[in-house]
DNA sequence: TGTTAGCACTCCAGGCGCTCGAGTGCTAAA
DNA sequence: TTTAGCACTCGAGCGCCTGGAGTGCTAACA
């Protein structure tokens, strides 16, 4: 285990290196007020931190500079979440104290907000409303074998799918269904959908409507709804050409293509079951982000996970700065979520 | 004007500059089996066409690099515009048999796919729906005196709008609002939503609903769907950073940057009015782009343009090629939105 | 035993000078 | 009008040097 000495160290020049990005040598550490030793001494103490794996040196005769188990160090036993600045906390109340209609535009907007406060690239995941209830469903023949059908959620979530079938329906026939599914589907979680539908339904439906196989058919197609794909805000990813570790090209343009295929973001993304996840370096699943930190978090809805915020930048990154925003606002906007739903 | 020699050595530096991205000299344009004379006679062309800045040289002894003017003249009179490769066509054609539900789907579809073909950046626009006619309007009172509205289009759109209004109306207000709706306003452009409305149905309502204001105030909400910002889809922002134009990431974060502010997008966009607008360099409404080429298109559902396809680049930007494509796109994406309406 | 001053050593950034080669403009001949 | 020849220019690239920041080690000190 490290000295309290060699932990205070470490923190100082965690810190100065993330404001400063170059390297940090004994003489400067030596000016802190809260480090009352020489560059002597320092000196010692960062050969022993190196030999550990805490820092790496660039070249011989320039300072040291964290490492990624030194980071991993940091965050796990060194940070100690205070309190936002005022500033940022009023800030990001204001964002939520807007008159917001759909979700989604909340969503596109803590994207934004977040990579102007940090300074990074910033993605949220969802939400997913596939664990909301069904208050209403609609459909709509648009002729030629097609429909609409519409689903309103709890929250006032309104999802669409076009659904195919083999034939026209009757007129009749499609009202009944309606009828039929508004009657026994209200109240059920999308995601139940598709078993709720054959459980309850099918007998049903064998009764009253004429052209059961195409009522079936078109349930199906309605069930495709909970298997979409969750839905990606990107805000800020020109801030990544920024920092100072991108300054290469090269560097920067693996991520953000990395970044522009949306449909596998999900795959990599780090799922905070609960409180704040750190990813540093390699502890990413995807080799892109190597020399990235992701610091991400969830929101609820009724307690149930439905969404993802994440930070995305070089492991020399503000952690404690991001930590407090992003708990922020994940209780924020899970209470946002909360008070929307029960509202709308 | 020109001789026909200085455009015939004119088009070849630009093609050359376009492939190789290097000043072009009078050597290697001599190498040209097209062009039959010998480097000394080359050289005293290109300091003509340079005193008449079709051409600019970094430095005294550089090849020589097209000027802005230059790039005008070649667009303007020596490109023919040719047939695109095969295997070009044959697999954009793929894009537009794909079986396809939603527009949006396709527009982002495009955008990735001339992305890839083009190594350039792709902003597609739209495709707006507001000329579209209204199939079905449905209102789902959500309690507290909230509601929304659902606008079912012509091509099988769907508008959600969320509506409020100041206090609980009467189910069989509701019932009726929606019933007289859907008489009146069926076939109507959602454009003209609002005049429609307030022509046609204020005498109507006052007659048949109890709370008047209140269906005022909803009808007027439900007209705020025109007002709506157009959908903006970029693809490929990343290839950017392959061209050596935008090694230096002090070029190329501004454009980045600019792209995210996609309420903006619209306001410098070039809205080609017929065929293909190619704007180059300071010839675009943005400083940010003063070194980069759009080269736009429109698209069109039944011969009213709504959408934009368009390419974002270096000035150096392969001109022939961009333009074969977007004009095949534009054709290939009107065609599909006909038979798409037609058929849905 | 822990801390520190002193010192020799290392290594990079950046400035300088040099050469090489690609490209030019000009002149004179074909 | 075209072209060969030639002197000239200029930047890229390489090697060299120097200054300074930073280190590790040793020896003295508390």
């Amino acid at each position: 285990m490290l000295t309290p000495r060699q932990q205070l160290i470490l923190s100082a020049i965690i810190e100065d290196y993330v404001r400063m990005a170059e390297p940090i040598g004994s003489r400067a550490l030596a000016k802190h007020e809260e480090i009352q030793y020489s560059p002597a001494t320092i000196r010692n103490e960062m050969a022993d931190l190196e030999e550990m794996g805490y820092l790496t040196q660039p070249h011989t005769s320039a300072g040291r500079v964290p490492s990624q188990k030194g980071y991993r160090f940091y965050v796990d036993n060194l940070l100690r979440l205070g309190q936002m600045d005022r500033e940022t906390g009023e800030f990001l109340k204001s964002v939520f104290t807007k008159r917001i209609d759909e979700v989604e535009q909340v969503a596109r907007e803590v994207a934004n907000v977040l990579s102007m406060l940090t300074k990074q690239t910033v993605i949220v995941l969802g939400p997913k409303t596939d664990t909301e209830k069904l208050r209403k469903i609609e459909l709509i023949p648009l002729g030629g074998g097609r429909a609409i059908a519409i689903l309103v959620t709890n929250s006032g979530h309104v999802e669409t799918v076009h659904v195919r079938f083999s034939s026209e329906m009757e007129a009749d026939d499609v009202e009944t269904l309606v009828r039929v599914l508004n009657d026994k589907v209200v109240g059920v979680p999308i995601s139940e959908l598709r078993r709720t539908l054959y459980a309850e339904l099918a007998s049903e439906l064998r009764r009253t409507v004429e052209r059961f196989e195409d009522a079936i058919a078109v349930l199906n197609e309605v069930c495709q709804v909970p298997e979409r794909e969750e839905t990606v805000f990107i805000g800020g990813a020109s801030n990544m050409l920024a920092q100072p570790e991108f300054h290469d090209v090269g560097k920067a343009q693996p991520i953000l293509s990395l970044l522009e295929q949306n449909e596998s973001i999900s795959n990599w993304f780090p799922k905070a079951e609960d409180g704040i996840e750190v990813r540093i370096g390699a502890e990413n699943a995807v080799v892109e982000l190597k020399d990235c930190t992701v610091i991400a978090t969830t929101y609820r809805l009724g307690g149930v996970p439905v969404g993802h915020i994440g930070v995305l930048g070089p492991t020399r990154m503000d952690y404690n700065r991001v930590m407090q925003i992003l708990s922020f606002t994940s209780q924020a906007l899970t209470e946002f979520l909360t008070r929307f739903a029960s509202s709308g």
